[in-house]
RNA sequence: CGGGGCAUAGCGCAGUCCGGUUAGCGUGCCUGCUUUGGGAGCAGGAGGCCCCAGGUUCGAAUCCUGGUGCCCCGACCA
């Protein structure tokens, strides 16, 4: 068992971690808090990018790129926003290295110092709504939807490979509408768009809701998020949609002239989600084993391994197998490594997160059968080769279904209800707290206070909340429905 | 930004307190033989600026001074 990793009862945080470094998917770099991600993981990110990419497409969105540097005056133009990220930034000061006269190797060049300073981008609103000044004069320009992938960094003091790291890959989205309600629906229909993928494609059950005026996003009228719920009982914020209202359009001055010739101030939305949905889909599904994939978010589907070791016959007969699962878009591969045997391939295939295992031997070609293995609950059972792979297709399926059930499940059993302070903090004060449904009484002022007493934050107030009066937990003034609170990452 | 830890073979570590031949163990890697339906066994082999710089000493992975880097835990944040 050399490649055993920590068990998440015995250490969480480092069952995370060995998830990560054992299954290949990242590694820390030669630079503090910055991951390199290797092969194994970036195929996940590169099949979330696709998925949302043409979800993009699909409502709409056309992808641009704008610079990674932002003159430094940008930042400032919005107040909250300079407010939010000022304490993050990487800032350039020079542009060019020389000798150093003392031998030293290279130093900066004191004589190469910018006039103005560039930071580099923790997230581009400054620099797109400069640029879309230029590109919006008439409400014929709108709305504009635009979307790009990129890198962005925030100069993390804690980091942890995928969920936080200072520099990560994300997309996001820049949009400009004519009118208030249509950037309001834009926020909210991307929402929707990163519910479906996580729930659909990630099988990752999400709230949906809004954030408090404490939580949202510094320049944002309204913050719309996705909250899902880890393995710890933790949530994880897994995407953020913004509906900006004018406040980027008055800080760039991007106005636009209606139908009747008079002009706007444009209305916006921004929206993002980030190389942390891998950390998200790792915490949500895997086990002690290692990393749980669901089918549609697995860069291999299905590993056929020859038992005991590759041979001219079962060769054969896999790749035909591969070829006709190929045929019926199922991504498989051949392990026909002659140097490992079965047993090793087995649990390095688990470890990876492999949905589906098929084991192929000489007993299997004599009886026309095939072993499947599933990933999703370690079962396996000996199958006809005959029709294999519509019960292979039917089970990807299946795995998809049973792991998206499996989470709501794990949520549902911890989401709880509670109406007094006391309960509230016994049900925070849980190995896994979970979600915690309680009434609040809106202010910002009470919701820090009851993080600072519990350290649970408030996720969202939820998109499908019923409005019941009630009193606030802490402070028993009324409340119109109850939000959700957690700890959080 | 505070607190702690670590830096020695690809990876994981011991050795450092108490200086002393050729720096060691596990794993991985290479070769060969035997094995082979759940992480194989034996034999042989390759692989080291012991984080960096200075100092003490006949002699430094080890002691002293000064750096650098990374990780973990808290506070802040996607």
């Amino acid at each position: 068992m050399a490649k055993a990793i920590t068990s998440r009862e015995e250490n969480y945080s480092e069952w995370y971690l060995d998830i990560v470094k054992k299954a290949n998917l990242a590694a820390n770099s030669a630079v503090r808090g910055c991951m390199v991600i290797k092969p194994n993981g970036f195929a996940i990110w590169e099949r979330m990018q696709r998925q949302l990419d043409d979800m993009f497409k699909e409502t709409g969105h056309v992808n641009a790129y704008f610079p990674l540097f932002i003159p430094k005056s940008f930042l400032s133009r919005e107040a909250e926003h300079v407010e939010g990220f000022a304490k993050e930034c990487a800032v350039v000061t020079h542009h060019r290295l020389m000798n150093d006269p003392n031998g030293g190797g290279v130093v900066v060049d004191p004589s190469a110092k910018l006039e103005e300073e560039l930071i580099v981008r923790p997230t581009s609103e400054t620099i797109i709504w400069h640029t879309f000044r230029d590109w919006i004069t008439s409400y014929r320009d709108l709305p504009l939807l635009i979307n790009q992938w990129a890198n962005v960094v925030r100069w993390e003091l804690r980091t942890r490979l995928f969920l936080r790291t200072s520099e990560f890959l994300w997309q996001e989205g820049h949009t400009a509408h004519a009118t208030a309600e249509e950037a309001l629906e834009e926020a909210l229909k991307i929402q929707e768009v990163y519910a479906t993928f996580a729930e659909e494609y990630m099988a990752m059950p999400v709230l949906r809701g809004v954030k408090t005026a404490n939580e949202r996003f510094a320049g944002a009228i309204d913050t719309y998020t996705i909250e899902a719920l880890m393995q710890d009982g933790k949530a994880l914020q897994a995407g953020t949609s913004h509906n900006l209202g004018q406040n980027f359009a008055k800080a760039f001055d991007v106005k636009f002239s209606n139908a009747e010739n008079q002009e706007e101030y444009v209305w916006a939305s921004s929206w993002g989600v980030s190389t942390r949905l891998v950390g998200g889909l790792i915490m949500t599904h895997s086990d002690d084993e290692g990393l749980v994939l669901p089918p549609k978010m697995a860069p291999v589907q299905v590993v056929i391994v020859p038992i005991p070791k590759p041979s001219e016959e079962l060769n054969t007969k896999a790749k035909e197998l591969m070829q006709e699962l190929k045929a019926r878009g199922i991504r498989v591969t051949y392990d026909d490594d002659d140097k490992q045997r079965p047993g090793f391939k087995f649990a390095e295939n688990e470890l990876k997160g492999i949905p589906i295992r098929l084991g192929l031997g000489k007993r299997d070609l004599d009886k026309g059968t095939i072993e499947v293995a599933r990933r999703d609950e370690k079962t396996k059972e000996s199958q006809p080769l005959d029709g294999i792979v519509d019960h292979v297709a039917n089970l990807l399926e299946e795995i998809q279904q049973n792991l998206f059930d499996r989470a709501v499940r794990f949520r549902e059993e911890n989401s709880t209800h509670v109406d007094t302070f006391e309960e509230f903090q016994a049900a925070i004060d849980r190995d896994i707290p979970g979600f915690v449904y309680a009434h609040w009484d809106g202010t910002t002022e009470t919701e820090l206070k009851i993080k600072e007493l519990t350290k649970a934050t408030i996720r969202c107030i939820p998109n499908d909340r019923v409005e019941e009066t009630g009193s606030c937990i802490l402070s028993g003034k009324p409340s119109a429905g109850k939000v959700v609170f957690a700890k959080a990452y």
